[in-house]
DNA sequence: GTAACGTACAACCAAATGGTTGTACTACTG
DNA sequence: CAGTAGTACAACCATTTGGTTGTACGTTAC
């Protein structure tokens, strides 16, 4: 199953998740939707800075916004976070996939090397991965 | 199951795998351990932004470094990355497990509110000892 | 209508992030 | 031995982050 986030949608959602306070806002509004003054009642900071916890939030696509009247009511987006969660498990795989192959190889293939072994080489011959979705620059 | 990291910890976790050029770095260091000079030749900033690189994915556990001679090999640690995924299984698990289990209640329990807030240490001074808890200070 | 509430947003600030260059030390290599 | 490769680390810089306060504006309540 392949999670359909690009990069950068990626960049956002972990860094949205690596707060403890919007952490804790995506529970409550999951818990029970409600306005973000309801929300920032429970914390010690302002309530401009849970909104832009909120709003960062919000570019992760964590929780939606929907106006009632004069309040947002503030929603937790549960496909994300499960989106999120489908992203580790595939990361899971594909590395551990990688290291069973490598392993499961050595026996067969004297030069696939071992890389739990810290005596190699040394020569930065890279047998880097075939394939490049990345945005971010690399070299080679 | 439940993990057992501290909020910090999980805080530096999903931080380190903020950024995809760490997730590259992971993968690569897991298809092979390597010395953090080759990992660096896959990309086009310097060397030292690299290893900051490597430094924030070791305190997150993510990767290990260990000494071979004048190379430092940094190993993945897969054992963490696993932990993730666990954790966003549990975020998901509960989460559901909530939404669900209200709307199963909405009729009987108009009160059923507000049940896992987490510890709250409060003194609500800012000025900031150079450590924070980063336990989020919550109010209520 | 007026007051209070909920929100948006701008301006500001301290600290953290993500990058650079430069220097120094250790371990290999010839 | 000298030279180079690999690393560590400090200093510096620009940008982002996470917080504050203040102001403005629409909506609800009285």
């Amino acid at each position: 199953m392949v999670v359909l986030l690009s990069e950068t949608e990626i960049d956002r959602l972990f860094h949205a998740l690596a707060d403890a306070t919007r952490r804790d806002i995506v529970a409550r509004a999951n818990q029970q939707s409600q306005s973000v003054s309801a929300l920032a009642q429970h914390y010690t900071m302002s309530f401009a800075a849970v909104q832009k916890h909120v709003a960062v939030l919000e570019r992760a696509s964590l929780v939606t916004k929907e106006r009632s009247g004069r309040e947002q009511i503030v929603h937790s987006n549960l496909d994300t976070l499960r989106a999120a969660a489908r992203l580790l498990d595939e990361f899971e795989q594909v590395w551990l996939q990688r290291t069973y192959r490598i392993q499961g190889l050595l026996a067969e293939r004297p030069d696939a090397a071992d890389p739990a072994s810290p005596q190699q080489n040394a020569s930065p011959q890279q047998n880097a991965s075939p394939q490049q979705n990345k945005q971010h620059e690399t070299k080679e």
